[in-house]
RNA sequence: GCGGAUUUACCCAAGUGGUGAAGGGGCUCCCCUGCUAAGGGAGUAGGUCUCGAAAGGGGCGCGAGAGUUCAAAUCUCUCAAUCCGCGCCA
């Protein structure tokens, strides 16, 4: 969300960063904001006056009352009822106004970074930069789901039985595996100085609706029945939520936490669950990284946090690329966003399995997340998340590359003391 | 989950419809005194929106939201949180 401000005094700015997102049939959104502003103040200027007399015949009435007067503040009630009616209007008109603004503030994007890419969708993003050797091994690697299988590591047909399409049991080794990358990674980033969080995995609506879009909520959120309660999609629902309308002292930042969570997502819309697998589903595991930072450290830590992914699956011996997301791919409220590529020997390309993102003051303004200065000063925050990995995607990454010829997964060095010593793993009992 | 009590500023706390939301502690500034004390005075209801070049006005605001009323901290409803008791439970 911006700074109303902003489209008050520079609505081009507003306008032009709109086109450079190709979300030109937002264009009129900026004129009628600034119009409907111009007559909510209208209407909030006249209304207040309105209000400023009414208390003031209010205050009269009860003088006279406590004098014993009655009739005088009979008169003097007739009068002040005849405000009634038009501020009851205004009122009706403020109320409207501020509403049909901020759903168009809602909806108008975040001013992106002056560096990114322009470009009309995903697949006009540029990569950055390549980390480890893209290795094609000389033997055929099979799909995630045959090398889980060939150890008993899964079992999508009972999930199918249990929860319908979208689901798994994992088992054995590779259930192990899965607690361990999830460990490793909280470890990981403890030991980067992350603080550890294990949040709330349902929030409530008012959460909710602060945190994404209607539309986001519909296609992505289960809702509790007869509860006020929603399965979040992410850690970064409830851990963003914990922060608003939270004003915090300067001294207490920057924020940076590390949260694990399940995560929920019906994935209703433009992919849905049509791959057998485990890329795609309901429910998975994600370890996350958070930052509340000062608006000045923001580009200082949004590098930081990428690098933390990166390095986390370069210790796994997974080759990655970060890819920048061009203007038109940006989601509405970031700055600027990379994703980080896991390579695929089978596929021959790299596959998302993370994402890396600066939110600016958008977030923050939209939550009320604010700083104290040292001089008594309020200002909004910055807000980044990452993923520090999600162990499905994981899976898929980590058993293509560390798939040997003779058929067998090595555990890096990194994962073995997770993976009680072992070096390769071992196919279970069903 | 049930019943009761509670929610007012940095802290304690008064306030059951009517002119500036008492009072105390703390904090800030000033005065008096003078050497670890004591006293006096002033300020201190956050926050936010808005009008104004500014000085300065005004609106909202007593856990949140809605309602009744000319007027709500005060009355009504919904919700939340805290404490106590009972119940249930890994």
């Amino acid at each position: 969300m911006l700074d109303i401000k902003l489209l008050r005094t520079d609505p081009e700015k507003v306008k032009e960063n709109i086109r450079k997102k190709f979300q030109d049939d937002k264009l009129p959104l900026v004129d009628e904001v600034v119009q409907m502003d111009k007559d909510f103040r209208a209407a909030k200027t006249r209304a207040d006056e309105l209000r400023a007399k009414r208390n003031t015949m209010s205050k009269q009435i009860g003088g006279l009352m406590a004098k014993g007067q009655k009739e005088e503040a009979e008169k003097v009630k007739d009068e002040v009822k005849q405000y009634g009616a038009e501020l009851e209007e205004l009122a009706a008109k403020e109320a409207e106004l501020e509403g049909e603004i901020k759903k168009r503030m809602m909806v108008i994007p975040q001013l992106i970074g002056d560096d990114v890419p322009i470009g009309k969708d995903d697949s006009e993003n540029v990569e950055r930069e390549r980390f480890g050797e893209p290795v094609v091994p000389d033997f055929e690697v099979p799909y995630h789901v045959d090398i889980m299988e060939a150890l008993n590591g899964i079992d999508l047909d009972a999930a199918r039985k249990t929860s319908g399409n979208g689901f798994y049991y994992l088992r054995g080794d590779i259930a192990r595996l899965h607690s361990a990358i999830l460990s490793y990674a909280r470890d990981f980033m403890i030991d980067r100085g992350f603080t550890y969080y294990v949040p709330p995995f349902m929030i409530r609506s008012d959460v909710v609706t602060g945190v994404m879009s209607f539309a986001e909520m519909e296609n992505m959120m289960y809702k509790i029945e007869g509860e006020d309660l929603y399965l979040i999609g992410t850690s970064e629902h409830s851990m963003i939520g914990k922060f608003i309308d939270e004003i915090i002292p300067e001294g207490e930042l920057p924020k940076a936490l590390t949260s694990y969570s399940p995560c929920f997502r019906k994935e209703v819309g433009a992919h849905g669950i049509e791959e057998r697998g485990v890329y795609r589903i309901h429910q998975f595991e994600k370890q996350e990284m958070i930052v509340v930072c000062k608006p000045e450290d923001s580009d200082e830590w949004y590098k930081k946090l990428w690098n933390n992914t990166v390095d986390f699956f370069r210790t796994l011996d997974i080759p990655v690329r970060t890819l920048e997301c061009c203007s038109g791919d940006l989601a509405d409220l970031k700055v600027r966003s990379l994703d980080v590529e896991a390579w695929s020997p089978r596929q021959k390309k790299y596959f998302e399995v993370g994402s890396c993102s600066n939110l600016g003051d958008a977030q923050a303004r939209r939550l009320g997340i604010r700083i104290k200065g040292a001089d008594g000063q309020k200002y909004f925050a910055h807000t980044l998340n990452n993923t520090v990995v999600a162990p499905p995607r994981m899976l898929i990454a980590f058993l293509e590359n560390n798939l040997q010829a003779d058929g067998t997964v090595r555990v890096p060095e990194a994962l073995r003391p997770y993976m009680g010593g072992k070096e390769k793993l071992e196919k279970c009992k069903v």
